[in-house]
DNA sequence: CGGGAGCTTGATGGACCTCAATCCCTGTGG
DNA sequence: CCACAGGGATTGAGGTCCATCAAGCTCCCG
């Protein structure tokens, strides 16, 4: 049964494959029961016992390992449409943690259903696993930033790679996002001290290249920001179902 | 037909489910018409529109992606038994490239034979899923060195986890292993400059943790350098085929 | 013997971190 | 209504880690 609120996973899929009105129905049924989870909630913790994935309905996370000199150093923000913890139906225990950033809402997805949809329906769960490998080379472009890009490259890079996954789902448009990311957030997912990302967004302000103020971010030149970041336009091809 | 040497592929995957004969036979079957690889060649281009993957049989390899100031930063090390470019097979174009390190055999496998796998043996098929999710929890643990460990550090936990990896296909033993790895090779790996390895693996050595001379790594002290890098030791939980 | 690729070491500088202080905004209770 | 507390943003000063530049080394191979 369809929710209520619009359904950020049909639309991120229809985004890229075409659904039939059966399709999106099938996908609807695979999000039952949602869950409300509180801003700063654990929604799986490491080395848990899960054998269920989430899907996030509303409201940003995001996953992360913590270090034991009390580092933390944050992998992806999954955002509305996003699956969660996929890999942890397969190895038994989640190799990292999850966690709200605001209020949020998710649906929990059983291993078995999920099962269920790859042998009924393959199509959509070939439609599935072609969106998380397109988070995994995300994660993979965020390995390449800390890695080998400026700390203003990398800050413009995931700011511009955040407008592209919100546009998609329709929560972003012309430039401008809400973006409830706090410097130390940001920090911690680009490998920087909270001080320096400050002095990094200054930058970028004074430039005139992208502004972040009021929990919102406008890129204000995208042409000059995607050349600072070296920020591709990205091409996944066609989904080949 | 089951190859004339070792297979590594199937050694891997032994490591962790029960293969019955025909399962081996199976998997063999998978890696047919070895190709040889040069050192230095490419495996697969970035953009390249390819509907294969391959499995590493013999030698080393490296993905990467290229900046356009010239820069490089190394993702993985396939070693023998990895596949390689399984996400080109859902993406139709690869998000980054693989070239060999070492002369290198390795194996094609087309999309159409990893459906019909995935089809008519859906527990290999599960079980091939299940060690590339292994690979991406690699990469995110290289993500979080990347980010958030010392110089030393990641380069101590680089080294264990190659250690590990090889282990396991009977590559490793009593904590050393052939490793042809250059200190540049090594740099773009861990985001460093090659000068730097080049200090942080003397400290390494006179601090007798690890030693690296001859293309050969020596891992002296295991528990003081897992310490030191913070390596935990891994626990996927068995496999839920 | 000459050349090249990789390793080694020193000196200098820059990017980023840490510590410390101030400011702003919002919410909360007296 | 105001005092206060607390989280986040901002700015400065000083220090550290690592990059860059420059040079010499070793070893292998032609």
């Amino acid at each position: 049964m369809m929710p209520d609120h619009v359904d950020y996973l049909v639309r991120k899929i229809s985004a890229f494959v075409d659904l039939s009105a059966q399709d999106m129905s099938d996908l609807s049924d695979l999000q039952s029961t949602p869950i409300e989870v509180k801003k700063g909630r654990e929604i799986v913790h490491e080395g848990q016992a899960g054998q269920s994935a989430y899907i996030i309905h509303d409201g940003w996370a995001c996953s992360f390992k913590l270090l034991s000199d009390g580092g933390r150093q944050i992998i992806t923000f999954p955002i509305p449409g996003d699956c969660v913890g996929l890999r942890s139906i397969l190895l038994r225990t989640s190799d990292h943690s999850f966690s709200a950033l605001t209020d949020t809402v998710v649906s929990r997805i059983q291993a078995v259903r999920m099962r269920e949809l790859f042998k009924d329906v393959p199509r959509l769960g070939a439609a599935i696993l072609w969106a998380a490998s397109r988070d995994e080379a995300m994660v993979v472009e965020h390995l390449v930033s800390i890695g080998r890009r400026s700390a203003m490259e990398r800050t413009a890079h995931l700011l511009l790679e955040l407008y592209d996954r919100l546009h998609i789902v329709g929560l972003a448009d012309k430039g401008a996002f809400a973006c409830p990311l706090s410097q130390n957030v940001l920090a911690d997912a680009l490998g920087l001290s909270t001080i320096h990302v400050n002095r990094v967004l200054r930058q970028l302000r004074e430039r005139g290249l992208v502004t972040v103020k009021n929990q919102t971010v406008v890129i204000e030149d995208m042409p000059a920001t995607k050349m600072l970041a070296g920020y591709l336009n990205r091409d996944d091809g066609a989904f080949p179902g």
